[in-house]
DNA sequence: TATAAAATTTCTTATACAGAAATATTATAC
DNA sequence: GTATAATATTTCTGTATAAGAAATTTTATA
């Protein structure tokens, strides 16, 4: 839907072709032989063949057992270790974060959960060209049970988690608004579980009101952001705004995560 | 040093380079701009451009930030997931051991450690061309304290597994040799990490010996063979051979793990 | 042993590729 | 704010290479 290069480059059709054929290979429940790999990727046998031999040089591939099926190579394990070790939230998110920054006129945060002491570790801020501006600084840590973008990384722990999380955490107040009961905090997750946002409304920082959204795939929790501003510039259309463009950013990063 | 095939195949040289350019982003540790890579791998700047803008059609590479450097991409994590998911180490693993029980003139076996309950569990059996074989069944759960592959996988557990292992594990007999005293079985696994392999001798099962060796790389575990012959048939000779061809099988197997 | 099916190899022309060099886009110095 | 340098991207062209057809070898099955 995004207005992203769709159309393949005019380079590397052996690349293209190779990956036709990893794909297929991936997406077969059980290792498939030449005959069933050129029968389903538009290429003759001879073509399948050549290229299957080079990517098994390469370590892409694997050719086992008398049936001569091919297994996707060890090659891919190194290279998904260092796609982990490098992942960037950051850079990914950027853009986009740059133009809900630009659309809603307002502050927008990135963060990423810190599992060892359970906060949220504030990795970029987007200041809002409005002149009064949030006291945030990037590397601060908040509190899950405070921030939007805690609350929204809270619903989507898987349960078992949650309820660690809610053992061992006190509720220790930063506003007169902080919720502090662990059952009240228990529905204001399911909320945001249900709304797919997390709302925090004069909860971690005296007059100010965020929304926070879940960078959450595949079982992973890469993040959260959320676009902050302080309570009196929000209105009630003010706020459909952040939660429409909000999830709109939020669809965008998960499609290129 | 094996005779496997090391000549480049005559197709898909743009696989070949396509390769070389994320082997060079996989060992480099912060992620190199057009210029690093061009720099470092024998294709111009322009050659380097075009197949990574393919790469990254692709998704196997991302280019991110300002400075526009590129990393892995994400389509490598699937891949990987794959390569796990269907990797054979029984498939791999099995010309080598073929090979090995030729040159012994023995039954080798290949096992894998099931973590549940802690046991080997057999994959397969390549039977010695000596008439009289041995007792053993594929799919049959063996200890881990009293087989030759249990003792060699044993070998490869980090410190605080073995520990768990060895406290929760009554070490029960099987036969008149079978080790029971823990502080035994400690030294004798210790024996068999600095030999780099483990001896059973008749305590797993009676009047036979066997040689087992670890498949261990990169921290994992992925199974371990042994040769193994009835007593009498074991000369002093015969199990420096054992030896001998064992560490051969193992070192090709890993290599091509 | 005969037959079928699948895997390799050979061969050839159109085409995709490699590199040189020009241009555009940045970053940085002045 | 302009000049300069560094890097990224595009253009262009002869040549090496890829793609497919078909023959051949290998392997499975009757």
């Amino acid at each position: 839907m995004a207005s992203e290069q769709v159309t393949p480059p005019l380079y590397g059709t052996v690349l293209l072709k190779a990956k036709a054929i990893l794909d297929f290979i991936l997406n077969t429940p059980t290792p498939p032989n030449l005959k069933e790999i050129s029968d389903n990727v538009p290429m003759t046998k001879s073509t399948v063949f050549k290229i299957l031999k080079t990517l098994e040089f390469c370590g892409f591939v694997r050719c086992l057992g008398e049936e001569k099926r091919y297994y996707l190579g060890t090659t891919f394990l190194s290279y998904a270790q260092k796609t982990l070790s490098t992942f960037d939230i950051n850079l990914v998110a950027k853009p986009f974060l740059a133009q809900l920054r630009d659309e809603t006129n307002e502050t927008v945060n990135l963060g990423i959960l810190d599992t060892s002491d359970s906060t949220v570790t504030l990795l970029a801020k987007l200041e809002s060209p409005n002149s009064i501006n949030l006291v945030s600084r990037v590397g601060k840590g908040m509190h899950l049970y405070s921030s939007a973008m805690g609350k929204a990384m809270l619903s989507c722990l898987p349960e078992n988690e949650f309820d660690a999380y809610l053992t061992k955490t006190d509720l220790v107040p930063l506003t007169e608004d902080t919720i502090t009961d662990k059952k009240q905090l228990c529905e204001n997750i399911q909320q945001a579980k249900a709304n797919g946002y997390a709302i925090e409304n004069n909860e971690n920082q005296k007059d100010v009101l965020c929304v926070g959204f879940p960078l959450y795939k595949d079982g992973r929790i890469y993040g959260a952001f959320s676009v902050s501003a302080p309570r009196y510039r929000v209105a009630e259309g003010n706020l459909a705004l952040f939660i429409e463009k909000g999830r709109i950013a939020q669809q965008n990063i998960l499609a290129v995560i």
